[in-house]
Order: C-alpha cells, then sequence, then structure tokens
DNA sequence: ATTTTCGAGATTTTT
DNA sequence: TCTCGAAAAT
C-alpha cells in the first residue's frame, strides 16, 4: 500500500475518486505525476483491473518511462503497454485494425522531415517557387487545413483509389489545392501515415466501425490523459472516444504550464472540461512541494500577467532560500562566462554538476562560445536536443538504408543514393524524377530499371542496388543487425565514414547496431516494428556516463527539475521570441518563462546580455524580467531601470490589448452596476462578467467603459 | 558536361 | 545541421 503513503489529502482525494469525471488541476511541483502513478496502482491493487483496460496517455516517451518505473516500482513487473503516448498507442490500434482502411498492416510512419522531401519533390516537379509560399508553410497548410475536419480528408481522399486521387489533383484548380492533394496522392502512394494521421486514422476507426469501436471501448474501462494542458483537440477527442462506454476520464494538468498551442494545445481545453462533463469534479493541486518561496513568488507574479488562466493562490511548504538572482551582461560572451562562473562556484561548493541545468528558449542560443567555456574548464556537459542520437547524420542514414530495404520509399532514397558519393549527381536524379513521373513508380524502380542505361554505366549505382536486393531477399534469414551490416558492407558506407575519419560517428553507428541487435533478440520483432519504434521514440533516453551539467529548451525541461536553473537568453526577441506577435502568443512566451522558472528547486539564475541581435537591433533585457516583480529579484548589478524604458517593448503586445483587465478584478459597470470578471475572451474581444444584479453572466465588448473597483490578487469561487 | 567540394548564412519549440 | 551557390575536380 505504500503507493498511498506520504499523499497529502487532495492528492488522496485525486488517487481515489475512481468513478466519472475528474479533473485535477496542478501547480507546478505540486506531485501530479505522484498523484496519476498511485490512482493507476490503486486501480490495479484494489479495483483488480487489469493494465490493459487503462489507458493512459503522457506526452512524451521519456514521462511514459518514469510512470512506468514507478509503477514497477510499486507492483512489480507488469506489461504496461498502454501507458504511452497517444502517438504510441495509435499506432498499436492501427497495426490491428488500420486494414479497414484498405492499408497494409505495415504502413509507414512517416516524419516531419519525410513531409518535406516530399514537399520539395513536388515543388521541383511543379517548376514552382515563390517567397510566399514556401515549403515550410506549404507544409503548415496541409497540416492546418487537416485539422479543420477530422475524418473528411480521409473520406475524401484516403478512401478513393489512387487513379482517382491523381485525376483530383490534376484537376485542381488553386496552387494550394494542387499541392495539397498532390501531398496526399504521394504519401498515399508510399502507405505514409503522419503523425496527424494516427490520431485521425484511429478516430475515424473508431467512429465510423461499430464492430471495431465497441470491444476497445468496453475495454478500456479508464482512461487517463497527463499533461492535459499540452492536448490537441483531436487528441482530446480520442480521450473522449475511448472513455465513452464507461465515463471514466481522468485528466491532470496546469493551464499556466501550456507551451504546445503550435501544436494544437489550446488552454481552452482544460478549461471548459467541466463543459463537456457536466458532472466532472474539479480537484485542485496548488500546495507546491520543490521550490522555495522566493523562487515560487517571483514565477507567480510573472503568471499573473496572463489573462488567459485559472487564478490559483500558489502555496509552498519549502523553507525560505535566497532570491532568484538576475545578471545583465554587457556581452554575450560575458554571459556565457558569469553562468559558468557560478556552475564553477557551486560545483567546489559540493553542488554535483548532475543538478545543474542551463535552459533557453531556442537552441540558437547555445554557441559554440558557451560550449567552448566549458570545454576549457573542463565542465562535462551534455545537450539534451538537436542532435539527439536518432537525428545524427550518420543515424539517420542508417534508418534510411534500412527503410529503403523495407519500403524503397522516395525519401529514403534522396538520403541514401549517393551516400557515399556514386557519381549520381543531379542531371541523373531529374533523369529518374522524370521517369517516375512518366511512369507512376518511386525513384528506385526508376533506377533499377535503368541500371543499363548508358547514364548509369560509369556510376556505381549497380552497387547500391544490388546491396538492397541481396538484403531485402535474405531479410527472413537475417538478423538485423546483420542485414544493416551487409547493407553497409555492400555499399561501402561504413568504409567512407571510416576514411572520414569522424570517430564519434563511428562509435555512434556502433551503438545504433548494439540497439539493433538489442532488438532483434526478439524472434518476433520485424524491421517494420523497428522502423515503427524509431519514428515514434525518436528520443531514447541514454543515461549519461558522467556528471554532467546539461542544457536544454524549455520544452524539453518539462515536468524535470533541478536544484539549481540557469535561464540563459533573457532578451527581448529570444524570450519571448520575435516571431510571437499576439497577445496570445505572448502569453504563452509568459507561460514558458514561467515553466523555466519553475523547474528550479533551491536556486534560480536569470541572465541576459547587451549586443546585436541576428538582425541588427540592440538587445534589451526581456519584459518577463520587470514583471516578475523586481523587488522579488536580487540583481548583480545595481538596478538599472533604463533598461526597461518604454520604448523597449515595441509593439510586441497589441497596445489596445495592453490595459485589458485580469480575471478576478472587481469592476463597476455603468448601467449594470458592480461585477467581477469571470473570463476574458480574446476571440470574441469580451469579457464575461458575472454581475451582482444578474443571475447569469454577461459578455461586455473590450471598449466598454468599465471603472475598475479595486485591483485583486484573490482568485474567485 | 556533370559531379563534388567548400564556405557562408540561418535556424523556435516536437510526437 | 541544412541549404544554397559558386568554384574546383572528374
Amino acid at each position: 500500500m505504500d503507493y498511498l503513503t506520504g499523499l497529502n489529502e487532495r492528492q488522496k482525494e485525486a488517487v481515489t475518486t475512481t468513478e466519472g469525471a475528474v479533473r485535477v488541476a496542478a501547480g507546478p511541483g505540486a506531485g501530479k505525476t505522484r498523484a496519476l502513478t498511485s490512482r493507476y496502482c490503486y486501480l490495479v491493487d484494489n479495483y483488480g483491473i487489469s493494465p490493459r483496460q487503462i489507458l493512459t496517455s503522457t506526452f512524451t516517451n521519456k514521462a511514459a518511462n518514469e510512470m512506468k518505473r514507478r509503477v514497477q516500482g510499486y507492483l512489480g513487473d507488469l506489461d504496461l503497454g498502454y501507458i504511452c503516448t497517444f502517438h504510441a498507442f495509435c499506432a498499436q490500434f492501427l497495426k490491428d485494425e488500420i486494414h479497414v482502411l484498405n492499408f497494409p498492416k505495415n504502413f509507414q510512419i512517416i516524419d516531419t522531415e519525410d513531409q518535406k522531401h516530399m514537399l520539395a519533390r513536388i515543388f521541383e516537379d511543379m517548376k514552382f517557387t515563390s517567397r510566399d509560399l514556401t515549403i515550410k508553410k506549404a507544409l503548415d497548410t496541409i497540416l492546418e487545413a487537416r485539422k479543420l475536419e477530422a475524418g473528411s480528408y480521409i473520406d475524401y481522399f484516403y478512401l478513393m483509389d489512387n487513379e482517382r486521387l491523381k485525376r483530383a489533383y490534376l484537376a485542381a484548380t488553386t496552387i494550394e489545392d494542387q499541392i495539397f492533394l498532390r501531398y496526399l496522392y504521394e504519401q498515399k502512394k508510399i502507405y505514409g501515415c503522419d503523425f496527424n494521421d494516427l490520431i485521425a486514422f484511429t478516430i475515424y476507426i473508431l467512429e465510423n466501425f461499430p464492430d471495431i469501436s465497441q470491444p476497445w471501448r468496453e475495454k478500456i474501462q479508464y482512461v487517463m490523459v497527463d499533461e492535459f494542458q499540452d492536448v490537441s483537440a483531436r487528441q482530446y477527442k480520442l480521450a473522449r472516444l475511448l472513455a465513452g462506454y464507461h465515463g471514466n476520464i481522468f485528466i491532470v494538468g496546469d493551464p499556466d504550464q501550456t507551451i504546445y498551442s503550435w501544436r494544437g494545445a489550446h488552454v481552452h481545453l482544460f478549461l471548459d472540461f467541466p463543459k463537456k462533463y457536466p458532472q466532472a469534479i474539479t480537484i485542485d493541486l496548488g500546495l507546491n512541494y520543490r521550490s522555495t518561496p522566493e523562487i515560487v513568488k517571483a514565477a507567480d507574479r510573472l503568471i499573473n500577467h496572463n489573462v488567459l488562466r485559472l487564478p490559483r493562490i500558489l502555496e509552498t511548504i519549502r523553507p525560505s532560500g535566497p532570491k532568484p538572482v538576475y545578471f545583465h551582461a554587457d556581452s554575450d560572451h560575458l554571459e556565457n562566462d558569469w553562468v559558468i562562473q557560478q556552475i564553477e562556484r557551486l560545483r567546489d561548493a559540493g553542488t554535483a554538476l548532475n543538478d545543474i541545468a542551463i535552459i533557453y528558449r531556442a537552441h540558437s542560443v547555445v554557441t559554440r562560445d558557451i560550449e567552448e567555456i566549458l570545454t576549457t574548464k573542463k565542465i562535462p556537459y551534455r545537450i539534451y536536443s538537436g542532435t539527439e542520437f536518432y537525428a545524427r547524420m550518420e543515424i539517420k542514414d542508417a534508418v534510411c538504408y534500412l527503410r529503403m530495404v523495407a519500403y524503397g520509399d522516395d525519401a529514403s532514397f534522396l538520403r541514401t543514393h549517393n551516400v557515399p558519393s556514386r557519381k549520381i549527381g543531379r542531371k541523373s536524379l531529374n533523369f529518374l524524377r522524370e521517369q517516375a513521373e512518366e511512369r507512376g513508380i518511386s525513384l528506385y524502380q526508376a533506377l533499377k530499371d535503368n541500371l543499363g542505361s548508358e547514364r548509369f554505366r560509369a556510376t556505381a549505382a549497380n552497387h547500391y542496388v544490388r546491396a538492397i536486393e541481396y538484403v531485402r531477399a535474405n531479410l527472413k534469414r537475417l538478423s538485423l543487425d546483420n542485414a544493416l551490416q551487409s547493407l553497409f558492407d555492400l555499399t561501402g558506407y561504413e568504409q567512407s565514414q571510416r576514411l572520414g575519419g569522424d570517430q564519434d560517428r563511428l562509435d555512434n553507428l556502433a551503438e545504433f547496431k548494439r540497439h539493433l541487435k538489442d532488438f532483434s533478440e526478439d524472434d518476433e520483432a520485424t524491421l517494420e516494428d523497428f522502423l515503427t519504434r524509431t519514428a515514434l521514440f525518436s528520443n531514447i533516453d541514454r543515461q549519461p556516463l558522467t556528471e554532467s551539467v546539461k542544457l536544454m529548451t524549455i520544452h524539453a525541461a518539462k515536468g524535470l527539475e533541478f536544484k539549481r536553473v540557469f535561464l540563459i537568453g533573457l532578451s527581448e526577441g529570444i524570450l519571448p521570441s520575435r516571431r510571437s506577435q499576439d497577445p496570445e502568443e505572448m502569453e504563452e512566451e509568459r507561460r514558458l518563462t514561467y515553466v523555466a522558472m519553475t523547474r528550479a528547486i533551491d536556486g534560480l539564475y536569470l541572465s541576459d546580455s547587451a549586443g546585436k541581435t541576428t538582425d541588427g537591433h540592440y538587445k534589451r533585457p526581456s519584459r518577463f524580467i520587470a514583471q516578475m516583480g523586481l523587488d522579488n529579484l536580487e540583481f548583480v548589478h545595481p538596478l538599472d531601470k533604463s533598461l526597461w524604458a518604454s520604448n523597449a517593448h515595441p509593439t510586441r503586445e497589441l497596445p489596445n490589448l495592453d490595459n485589458l483587465l485580469t480575471v478576478g478584478e472587481l469592476v463597476v459597470h455603468q448601467a449594470m452596476g458592480p461585477g467581477q470578471i469571470i473570463r476574458v475572451d480574446l476571440d470574441n474581444r469580451v469579457y464575461v462578467i458575472k454581475f451582482e444584479k444578474m443571475s447569469t453572466e454577461r459578455s461586455v465588448r473590450f471598449d466598454t467603459s468599465l471603472t475598475l473597483l479595486k485591483p485583486t490578487d484573490v482568485a474567485i469561487h
């Protein structure tokens, strides 16, 4: 029973409320993963529910692994296959059920990079170049278009046969439609399934095939969703569908930590949960176990500038500590220098390097400079990001060689056909494109069919084709790691890397082969399974070999905690990002800062530097520094208020929204008298106000004259 | 005539 | 790291 010991009353309530719809609103460091884990154990242990009857959606694979470890710690070794991301659940589901959409069981999961490749190829085929419609924009448009009507594009296109789809894109009148339909055609041709499709297909099947849907809904007795504030509308719909039969849906989240809006998350989903489930009970976990009161105070002051939130009062139990430290440097080099000096000081005072993290808005903030200083000072560090294991060039190459064996798709072909160099350059590739286009075949097939032609006489293309064909033919006999080795040997890939002389790359390849070998220990494991896994679990958590300082983006730091946190690059244009223009985006930037601050347990260090940004503007300290409350911070240098002069933040927050009232504030309306602001609706530009005289809430336009009765920090309810 | 190499410039966040 | 373009190499 020790999964219940040490829980506070609120947490216990969350754990033991097992029926119906439950919403847990949890602040940072409130032990929400703890509550979720305990509830899982409680259901299995007390109610005799089998793990296969509980779907627990986590936001990252890392979080899933962490939860599994904890549950197994309490209950022993169990198969916890449904503690996973929605995407991983859908991959499992579709493997069994996608045949109803006439897709093969071994459909291919494609990632953003594949999609970009496909689009690039379409653009080139169409000889289409435009400054206004870049590949990136086209991809956004494609994703956006599909978001609108979950099922419709499946009805219209995925159930259409390829010939009709082809006619549709040829007949399209606008460039956008041409690209969109052409893209769907290309994707369908290879039975590709992107991350959105995984969810959308699953929903589609659940909604349209009752014979499949009903057994699943009966089987899944409990649905639990972690990090609900980052769930997209579509994922939410999936959760509702699966929980539809038993009605047990349990969500945990913190609207103030919504940092994935760009991926479809919206604060409203959490705030409006009771509208979907009128009987839902809400449990508030506001007690912060993690950070010192000083850190919580500054973070709380900052987040109170947001309008789209549930007001809450954060309480702390930790003993008092130092105020967060703010350092403004004259140059980015001096900023890095200061940060690393502090780290050295902490280390010499006995802080383990593992307890220290450097956090930033975007990878670009990490310059060669900071790495150089860390190296010269002999401080081991590890960057969690950009070049994660599977993102490394040589690993991607290896994966694409394997994909050539399994799928022979164009994206993999483009990555592998000329690595190492085989004298197949642009002209030859264009030739292949024409062939492929004309005959409706893949690039690889086109190459195979033209091996005898003069064009490829002088190239090493035949080696390439022979290697792939050999491994394809012998795949059943070869173990996966041997298959890859054969590919390497026959194509000379590894040899070329060896000649390149980069030992790191060879080490990485060796590690990749070990992974592959581990995977193929299981006799059932197929190449397709492995590729599915690499597509879904691209961030394998490798244990750091040595004690090291961790560098990561705020997004990557979500859900983690560190004794000491350095939040660097707190400049206007970086945090908040210059790309965040409208007020809602600005709120997201503020939430990001809030998330970063609340990672810290004992010490929080904030820094920025003067100098120029890449676009030539002079950098200014972030407005968020001021919004934390200057008296809540410890300034390394005497305070220079001119750094936040009124001209320092041009046009970021729309002027007419600058003076918005905040939820909870008491106002007087000329006609309707006194009332309290319940919600601020930015979409419709109205305040939702509960007036004393009225029984129902009223909407009042932003520009209506309202007298502020008195500002208040007190929460409503 | 093609392919390869090399330097410069830019890069939000991720399942 | 990736892309682009121009110069160098086959």
